[in-house]
RNA sequence: GCCCGGGUGGUGGAAUGGUAGACACGCAGGACUCAAAAUCCUGUGCUCGUAAGAGUGUGAGAGUUCAAAUCUCUCCCCGGGUACCA
C-alpha cells in the first residue's frame, strides 16, 4: 500500500523545530570562508508576494543550502524596499498613511516567505522606511553633499495642471494624465542630483572585473555610452556686431568640410541669447513649447518624421572653410547630451540625412564609400588639403584647424534624486534666509518624516504642509528657516542596503569603520531580476565607490558575482497582472500541493534566467516526484551493485555542478532520473546520500525521509556529499561512427580502448562493414564520442 | 527608434560544434477497481508504411564546416530596459 505524502503536517512539524533551533541563523565563525548570497529586495506590494519573486528567492535558498553543508558562514537576509509611489497613490485614494498599509504588507510578505521554507536569517531583517534606516541613507546624502558629489539645478518634471502634481513617467500615458486624462507637460524645478558623472570612467572600466552575464555587463558599458569626439565652436554672425559662438559636440569632426547647418536642442539656453537678432521669435517659441510636450523617447524615435525650424537672422561659420551656414532648432537633438547642439553632416549621418532631404538644406559629400548617407570611415573628398587621406587618420589635425578640442563625451547624466513625495527619505537639508543652504548636523539625524500631511495633492511636496516639519531653526544662525521638502529616489535607498545586513541586531548599525561590514562585503552572489540590469546596479555599484573613496568602504565593487532570474509569465503567455486577471498567489499552490512541490515546480520550469509561462498542470510531475520518494524502497545493509555506484557518484557531481551554475532544471530531471532506474540497487546509504543531494531543493520532505531513515539530526546540519572520482566513468559508451559527414550508425565501446582496438572492433561490426561497401579505412580521428573514418 | 536577450514536438523544456527532442506535462493503450480517482506499465516529433524501414525536422533565407538548434550575415516575430514603477 502506498504512503501517503501529507504536505501540510510535515512542514508544520519541522518549521516548528526550525525556528525553535534557529538553524537559519547566520553562522559567524571567522575561521571558516564565507558566502554572501543576497536576493534583490522586494518592494511590498499591496498585491502581496508574486510567482515571480520566488523562483530568485529559491534558487539562491538552495546556492545557499548547498554552501552552509560545504562548511561556509553564509549570510542569507531578506529586507523591505519599503518606500514608493504606489503606497503613496494608495493613501491619496484610500486615506491610509503609507506607514500602515506598508507594514501590513511586510506582514503578509514575511508570511508567505516563510510558509516556502527559504532559509533567511529573519533576525537581520531591514526596512528601508524604518528611520534607524534612513537616518543611513540620510547621512550618506549628507556625505556626498560633503564631498560635492550632490548639488541643485533645474531640471524638468512631468506636470499635470489640473491635478497640480509632479507625475511620474509611469503616470503619463500617451502625453496625458493617467489620472485626469488632460495634457502633460514640462516644467522647470530646482532639483538634488548625485555627481555620478563623476565615476562614469571608473564604472565603466570595472565592469571588467565583473562575474555577470556578458549581455547585462554590455548594457551597462552602452548606457554609460562613452564617445570619443570633439567639442568645436562656430562664430554666430548676425546683422549686429557679435562674437557669440555655438560650440558643438561631434564624435566625427573628420567630417567637419560637409557640415551644412547647425542644429540645437529646444531648451538649449543660446536660443534666449540670440532673441533680438532672430527675426521669427514667435514661430521659435511656439517650437519651443510643442518639443515640451514630447519626452526624449518620442523625440530622439528615427522612425518618426522628423521636425524643426531655422533660426532666421542668424548664421553660423564652419571654422575650416568659414563657409556660412544656417542654424536650426530641431528636438532630434537634446539638449543633456554633449553641448545640447550639433553640427550636422547630412551626407554621413541617418538623422541629418534624413532631416536635410525633408526641409532641403545642402549635403556635401566629403568621404568616398557606399550609397548616402554613409557612415564609415574612408579616402576624404571636398576637404580642402585632407583630401586623399583616410577619415580615421585626420581627426586630431583637422580639430586642430577648427580649433576644437578633442573630448571623451559620456551618455550617461547625473542621477536627479529629488522626489517631490512624502513616502520616501527626507533630504536633510536646511534654507536659511541668512545662511543659505544648510545641510542638517549628523547628530540631528535622522530627518523623520511627520505625520500630519495632507496627501491630496496641491502642486507642492506633500511635506510641504507640515507646519511640525518645515518650519525649523537655522543649525548655523538658529534664525527661522525652512525644511527641504523633497524627498530621495528609493534607488537611493536600495544602493546601499546590502552593507545593512551585515550587523546583527544586538549591535547597533554603525556605517563608518564597521568590521561587520568587512567581514561580508562584497556579496559573493546577487539574485534578481534583469529588470534592475541597469539602472538600480549602477546606483550600487557608484555609492560603493563613493564610500570607498570617503573610507568608509574598502571594497571598489559590491557585486561580484550575478545571477537573473527570468519572467514568470501567465499561463495565456501575458504578463501577469490584475487586469487582465491571470495573477497566480502562490498561496494557493504551497496550499494544495506544499512548499517542497512549489520550489521544485519553480526551478523545474526552465532555464533560470528564461522567461517562461506558468503551467498549473505542469506541477503535477514534480508532486508525483515528491510523492513518489516515500514509496521507495532500500536495503538496510550495504549490498549494491556497480551500475548504482556509478550512478549515485554522478549524480553527486552533476547535481552539485547544476547548483553552481544555476542550471537547477537539469539537476531535478537528472535526480528523477536516478530515481526511476530500474537497475539501481539501493541501500540506506546511498539512499541518505540521495537525501542530501535532494535536500536543498526539498528541505521539508527531505528532512522527513532522512528521519524516516532512523537519523535523529537534522539534514540541514549535514556535510554535502563528497564525490568518487574513480567511479565516475561508465565502462561502456555508445560512439557514432562519421564517413563523409554522414552517419553510419553507432557501437558500444570501452572507454579505455586504443585507437587500433577501435579499428578492430569496427572492422568486427557487421551493419558498419555493410554500408561501409569494403572501402577501407585508412585514418580515423576520435572527438569525445565521435568516430570520423576516413 | 536605440541598447540587451530569446524563437526547438500538442505543451514546459534537454542538447553550446558531434546520434535533436533528456526530464516533465498532455494524449493513447493496458493493469488494478463494481466504477471512478489515485497508482503502476507501454507507446508518443511529423509524413509514408502492418512492419522492417525510408524521408523530413530546431522562426524564414543564405553562408562557414567532414558535421550547425549551436558559429557568421540578412529578415520576421516575441520579451526586458530606455534615466520619476521598483
Amino acid at each position: 500500500m502506498s504512503k501517503v505524502y501529507n504536505h501540510k503536517a510535515i512542514e508544520e512539524k519541522w518549521q516548528k523545530v526550525w525556528d525553535e533551533k534557529k538553524v537559519y541563523q547566520t553562522d559567524t565563525d571567522l575561521s571558516k570562508k564565507k558566502k554572501y548570497i543576497l536576493d534583490m529586495f522586494p518592494y511590498p506590494s499591496g498585491a502581496g508576494l508574486h510567482v515571480g519573486h520566488p523562483l530568485g528567492y529559491i534558487a539562491s535558498d538552495i546556492v545557499s543550502r548547498y554552501y552552509k553543508m560545504n562548511d561556509y558562514r553564509v549570510l542569507h537576509p531578506m529586507g523591505w524596499d519599503a518606500f514608493g509611489l504606489p503606497a503613496e497613490n494608495y493613501a491619496i485614494k484610500s486615506g491610509i498613511h503609507p506607514d500602515k498599509s506598508t507594514k501590513s504588507n511586510i506582514e503578509t510578505f514575511k508570511r508567505q516567505l516563510k510558509s516556502l521554507g527559504l532559509s533567511y536569517d529573519w533576525s537581520r531583517e531591514i526596512n528601508t522606511s524604518d528611520s534607524e534606516y534612513y537616518k543611513w541613507t540620510q547621512w550618506i546624502f549628507l556625505k556626498l553633499f560633503e564631498k560635492g558629489l550632490a548639488y541643485k539645478k533645474k531640471a524638468p518634471v512631468n506636470w499635470c495642471s489640473s491635478c497640480q502634481t509632479v507625475l511620474a513617467n509611469e503616470q503619463v500615458i500617451d502625453g496625458k494624465c493617467e489620472r485626469c486624462k488632460n495634457g502633460v507637460i514640462q516644467k522647470e524645478l530646482e532639483q538634488w542630483f548625485f555627481k555620478i558623472t563623476e565615476y562614469a570612467e571608473e564604472l565603466l572600466a570595472d565592469i571588467d572585473k565583473l562575474d555577470w552575464s556578458e549581455a547585462i555587463k554590455t548594457m551597462q558599458r552602452n548606457w554609460i555610452g562613452k564617445s570619443e569626439g570633439a567639442k568645436i565652436k562656430f562664430t554666430v554672425h548676425s546683422s549686429q556686431f557679435t562674437d557669440d559662438s555655438i560650440e558643438v559636440f561631434t564624435t566625427r569632426p573628420d567630417t567637419l568640410f560637409g557640415a551644412t547647418y547647425i542644429v540645437l536642442a529646444p531648451e538649449n539656453e543660446l536660443i534666449q541669447k540670440f532673441k533680438i537678432q532672430i527675426t521669427n521669435f514667435k514661430e521659435i517659441e511656439n517650437y519651443i513649447k510643442e518639443s515640451k510636450k514630447k519626452t526624449d523617447l518620442q523625440r530622439t524615435d528615427l522612425s518618426k518624421e522628423k521636425t524643426g525650424i531655422e533660426l532666421k537672422g542668424i548664421r553660423a561659420i564652419n571654422p575650416v572653410n568659414k563657409k556660412e551656414i544656417p542654424i536650426w532648432i530641431a528636438d532630434y537633438v537634446l539638449n543633456n547630451y554633449g553641448t545640447g547642439a550639433i553640427m550636422a553632416v547630412p551626407a554621413h549621418d541617418e538623422r541629418d540625412f534624413e532631416f536635410a532631404n525633408k526641409f532641403n538644406l545642402e549635403n556635401i559629400r566629403v568621404i568616398e564609400g557606399g550609397e548616402l548617407p554613409y557612415i564609415g570611415n574612408g579616402k576624404m573628398i571636398n576637404s580642402d588639403k585632407f583630401n586623399g587621406q583616410q577619415s580615421n587618420n585626420i581627426i586630431n589635425e583637422i580639430t586642430q584647424l577648427a580649433r576644437g578640442e578633442l573630448t571623451t563625451q559620456y551618455k550617461l547624466r547625473d542621477w536627479l534624486i529629488s522626489r517631490q513625495r512624502y513616502w520616501g527619505a527626507p533630504i536633510p537639508i536646511i534654507y536659511c534666509d541668512k545662511c543659505g543652504m544648510q545641510p542638517v548636523p549628523e547628530d540631528q539625524l535622522p530627518v523623520e518624516l511627520s505625520t500630519d500631511v495632507d496627501f491630496k495633492p496641491t502642486g507642492e511636496s506633500p511635506l510641504e504642509s507640515s507646519k511640525s516639519f518645515h518650519n525649523v531653526k537655522c543649525p548655523n544662525c538658529h534664525s527661522p528657516a525652512r525644511r527641504e521638502s523633497d524627498t530621495m529616489d528609493t534607488f537611493v535607498d536600495s544602493s546601499w542596503y546590502y552593507l545593512a545586513y551585515t550587523i546583527n541586531k544586538n549591535s547597533k548599525f554603525e556605517i563608518r569603520n564597521s568590521k561587520l561590514i568587512e567581514d561580508w562585503m562584497p556579496v559573493d552572489i546577487y539574485v534578481g531580476g534583469a529588470e534592475h540590469a541597469v539602472m538600480h546596479l549602477l546606483y550600487a555599484r557608484f555609492i560603493t565607490k563613493a564610500l570607498r573613496d570617503m573610507k568608509v568602504l574598502n571594497i571598489d565593487e559590491p557585486f561580484s558575482s550575478l545571477k537573473n532570474q527570468g519572467t514568470i509569465l501567465a499561463e495565456d503567455g501575458r504578463k501577469m497582472s490584475k487586469s487582465f486577471n491571470n495573477v497566480i498567489n502562490p498561496d494557493d499552490i504551497v496550499d494544495v500541493y506544499g512548499a517542497d512541490t512549489f520550489r521544485l515546480y519553480e526551478m523545474f520550469m526552465g532555464p533560470f534566467s528564461d522567461t517562461k509561462p506558468w503551467s498549473t498542470k505542469n506541477i503535477a510531475g514534480v508532486n508525483r516526484f515528491i510523492k513518489k520518494l516515500f514509496n521507495i524502497e532500500y536495503k538496510n545493509d550495504d549490498t549494491t551493485n556497480e551500475h548504482t555506484k556509478t550512478k549515485i557518484e554522478q549524480l553527486k557531481k552533476s547535481v552539485s555542478d547544476d547548483i553552481l551554475s544555476f542550471s537547477f532544471n537539469t539537476a531535478i530531471a537528472k535526480m528523477m532520473s536516478f530515481v526511476k532506474d530500474k537497475n539501481l540497487y539501493l541501500n540506506k546509504k546511498i539512499w541518505q546520500e540521495f537525501l542530501i543531494i535532494l535536500s536543498p531543493f526539498v528541505p521539508y520532505a527531505s528532512q522527513e525521509l532522512w528521519t524516516k531513515t532512523g537519523k535523529k539530526g537534522l539534514i540541514v546540519n549535514e556535510q554535502w556529499v563528497k564525490v568518487d572520482k574513480s567511479k565516475l566513468d561508465d565502462q561502456v559508451k555508445d560512439f557514432m561512427i562519421i564517413i563523409g559527414g554522414k552517419k553510419l550508425g553507432s557501437i558500444k565501446l570501452m572507454t579505455n580502448m586504443s585507437e587500433h582496438e577501435i579499428i578492430e572492433q569496427i572492422s568486427k561490426d557487421k551493419i558498419i562493414c555493410d554500408k561501409l561497401n569494403n572501402k577501407k579505412i585508412k585514418n580515423i580521428k576520435i572527438h569525445e564520442n565521435v568516430i570520423i573514418l576516413m
